[in-house]
DNA sequence: CGAATGACCTCTG
DNA sequence: GCAGAGGCCATTC
């Protein structure tokens, strides 16, 4: 449905700004769809973004720079190599250089 | 309606 | 600085 949820949508639509060879963290997307206190839901979105085309959820990471959520992805795998796929270094599911590929979100909603 | 769970974050010892 | 515990919010049973 389109709008499943406002917080889900919110997520979705944050996620998908994320730019190419990019990545961000769960807080910095809750903060910026005025969640910050609920960083959990903003994973918990992702569970269904995983099977959106549209949702890059495989950018989406942990305060750490790690692939927390890989596992809910179809291959063991998958989040890592389409990370390294977009130039992403990824290595024990820790994002390498996770400062320099950060990318913060902005609130262009409202 | 109440209890349990979850791809997290922040504070305190 | 590292380690552990709590909290917070939304969804689901």
């Amino acid at each position: 449905m389109t709008n499943s949820s406002n917080f889900f949508e919110r997520v979705y639509e944050v996620a998908k700004q994320i730019p190419y060879g990019r990545v961000t963290t769960y807080g910095a997307i809750a903060k910026a769809i005025g969640a910050a206190k609920s960083a959990r839901m903003v994973g918990y979105a992702m569970n269904g973004a995983s099977e959106r085309e549209d949702v890059p959820a495989h950018r989406v990471v942990n305060r750490k720079g790690v692939l927390t959520g890989k596992h809910h992805f179809a291959g063991t795998h998958l989040m890592q190599q389409l990370l390294e796929s977009e130039g992403i270094k990824v290595e024990d599911d820790q994002i390498q250089d996770f400062k320099s590929v950060f990318w913060e979100p902005e609130t262009t909603s409202t």
